[in-house]
DNA sequence: ATAATCTCGGGCAAATTTCCTGTTGATCAA
DNA sequence: TTGATCAACAGGAAATTTGCCCGAGATTAT
């Protein structure tokens, strides 16, 4: 039987060694490279030619998924399976836009991989499970456009307030009363669906409302 | 010689495959156990009393940090060495507040962990390079991190705060009651000096608490 | 012109926050 | 071993905020 030659990229080595013993019980599957960072992945790329690449998206310095583009932009034939620690269902679809063929969760039960592997050399897209049906619930979720909802004083308001502006001021600035504000804040809350001003934050951030690099400033 | 006794405890099967390949290659090293969780840790501490028990800290549910307390409650002898994937020196000083003996980055190569174990099983203190230097860093320059005058219970709780996780819900898992997720939640705001959870929420992403990668849920 | 929508805010019950208190149990120094 | 300290837990009570209602005036759309 011809041997499955394997590519693995992430930057734990231990992960790698796990990946290795797992890999290497299985009569027809074959380690030829490991690489710690995406760089190296590419250059491993160009010069063994894998049949299957499984790739940590969340390794230091250039990112995973930037990595697969470049692959699959240098053989569009790439065979990527995404092994990730993150269960947002986003992750799934940015790799799937670079060019992955399969998003597996490293919660799944090696087993999974193994299928995985399999599907993905066979070109068969794959999603683990709990992903599935996270997108699903995304899917059917009103989440999108959630904030087109949302009127231009509203909005203006929410900015403020993950800016963790306080209702006070911004009553003050906007020169309405505070129980305005407070209300439109809760106006907000209802519209975008949470529950709690966290959930709030967490939104504008994937919402882009927030700039992430003032914040880590 | 004789053999070191190792639990092992993360929550992803390969990783626990990866340790279990590398350790098995050091002859006087034997793992005798493996849980995917926090309670099944504990279960399995108890039964097994391992020499050393190597622990992600980072794992749904109850957390690594909490499940140290309990096994050094249960036996004040008790060496857990740390590995965690998270290069924040805070977690560091949480995990040792909690009765660690020892705190390892993911990213370290496999040597490093061996001897780590080594270490701790003489129950010598060891701390990654990399931890170590942000730690000095950290004692020397100004920006001494607020996180580490929380308690290891106020950590705990604030980590699942800033998830979004509602005071309910972290009660249950915690099995105390919502009051005092209540008060703790007043009590690390107090700390911290933050007036509102926005700020809250704000003080974790730039403490890196929260996973900028994986704001999702 | 009429309806719809936005903005603004009052009212008020319910929920939460804030700050206090006390209990328990563990640690530790004298 | 005893007293002191501190972490963890949780109840009480007042202050504050939230959640949801409403209506009024302005603006926009049809």
């Amino acid at each position: 039987m011809k041997s499955i030659k394997i590519l693995l990229v992430d930057d734990h080595a231990i992960v790698r060694e796990g990946y290795h013993s797992l890999l290497q019980k299985q009569d027809n599957m074959e380690v030829i490279a490991e690489a710690s960072n995406g760089a190296q992945a590419y250059l491993y790329y160009k010069e063994y030619k894998p049949d299957v690449t499984v790739m940590d998206i969340s390794m230091e310095g250039q990112g995973g998924i930037e990595t697969i583009s470049r692959i699959t932009q240098l053989d569009s034939k790439a065979k990527v399976l995404v092994f990730s620690m993150h269960q947002n269902p986003s992750f799934a679809v940015q790799a799937t836009r670079a060019g992955a063929l399969g998003y597996i969760t490293k919660s799944s039960d090696p087993k999974v991989l193994i299928r995985a592997i399999y599907d993905v050399q066979q070109n068969k897209y794959t999603l683990s499970a709990d992903i599935a049906q996270a997108l699903a619930l995304e899917k059917l979720g009103t989440d999108t456009t959630a904030l087109d909802q949302l009127t231009v004083r509203e909005f203006e308001i929410l900015r403020m307030l993950v800016e963790a502006v306080s209702t006070q001021d911004i009553a003050t600035t906007l020169n309405i009363s505070p129980k305005t504000v407070a209300n439109t804040h809760y106006i907000i809350k209802r519209k975008l669906g949470v529950q709690s001003d966290i959930e709030l934050t967490h939104l504008a951030i994937k919402m882009n409302i927030i700039n992430l690099l003032d914040l880590s400033r």
